[in-house]
DNA sequence: GCAACTTCAATGATATATCATACATCTATA
DNA sequence: TATAGATGTATGATATATCATTGAAGTTGC
């Protein structure tokens, strides 16, 4: 039966809370999504990463990583100023309406999170946790990710 | 820091093993997509199911499930007769090739399952998916899908 | 027997996911 | 220092995700 297989509760887990917190966060009049959130947030804490380097913190393809970030900018919560060190590249940095929104969902976060894991001791996640890194390893031992 | 926050790992473990999951049916050279995948599976064994019954079955948006079986059938995975005791819909049903693809897929799917979860055994198991259970009605509790 | 409601599927709009590729720029080394 | 290779970003193609809406078809209540 599906029920029984481990993966597919993972995803049935991960999905609630998707919903649940993209929600309360529709509910609490803040617009963004909870991707657009994620790389905001990564943003705001090191200002100097390549969208390669973002796309790894938050388990993307670098891809998906370039349009989150035209799309952040386009909406004015991130700016990109030309680095005269590279070509290449931009220094994203958060504007101030960025910084509004983030301190806007922190609180409907914190709250999501302990919603969902209400009922769980801090050994129950931690348990959690480690069984989770042990599943990451065992498939990332054989992805062709090399 | 986010590497302690729970859904952090949840994401990371899932999406890790989707790309394994993903690599090795790509590798076994088989033409589908583990969401695509799900799908036929469900449809092979209820032939009886609306689009919002898959839906909620593969926990996904019923406007997803109609664009997969609309691709699904066009790759000739899937044939759709319509059905006379109900105007709207049809009876889907899975073809030689849908039947020879979930046969294909059935030994990596068991192999990327047994390679994911070494090391951990049965009772870890057990207390993963009762967790795992607990945060999904936790979300459910509150989520504006009653 | 028909009006109000419900159910079902399809689709537009927008966002995300991923691969592959294109193109520019940078770096290392022969 | 020319150039091969590496790195960084952007984008086309295709698939998925979700919401909202449309329109057709079924069901109920009166």
């Amino acid at each position: 039966m599906l029920s029984s297989v481990i993966f597919y509760s993972l995803d049935k887990a991960i999905r609630q809370y998707r919903k649940l917190a993209q929600a309360n966060i529709d509910r609490a009049g803040i617009a963004i999504t909870i991707d657009q959130w994620l790389v905001l947030r990564v943003i705001q804490e090191h200002d100097d990463l390549t969208q390669a380097d973002i796309a790894d913190r938050v388990f993307k393809d670098q891809a998906s990583v370039a349009r989150m970030i035209s799309l952040l900018t386009k909406r004015g919560l991130l700016a990109a100023v030309p680095l005269p060190s590279d070509g290449r590249r931009s220094q994203l940095r958060v504007t101030k309406e960025g910084e509004q929104v983030l301190s806007d969902v922190q609180p409907v976060v914190l709250s999501n999170r302990s919603l969902a894991l209400q009922g769980l001791s801090e050994d129950d996640l931690t348990l959690l946790r480690n069984m989770l890194e042990r599943i990451y390893l065992n498939c990332s031992a054989r992805a062709p990710t090399p």
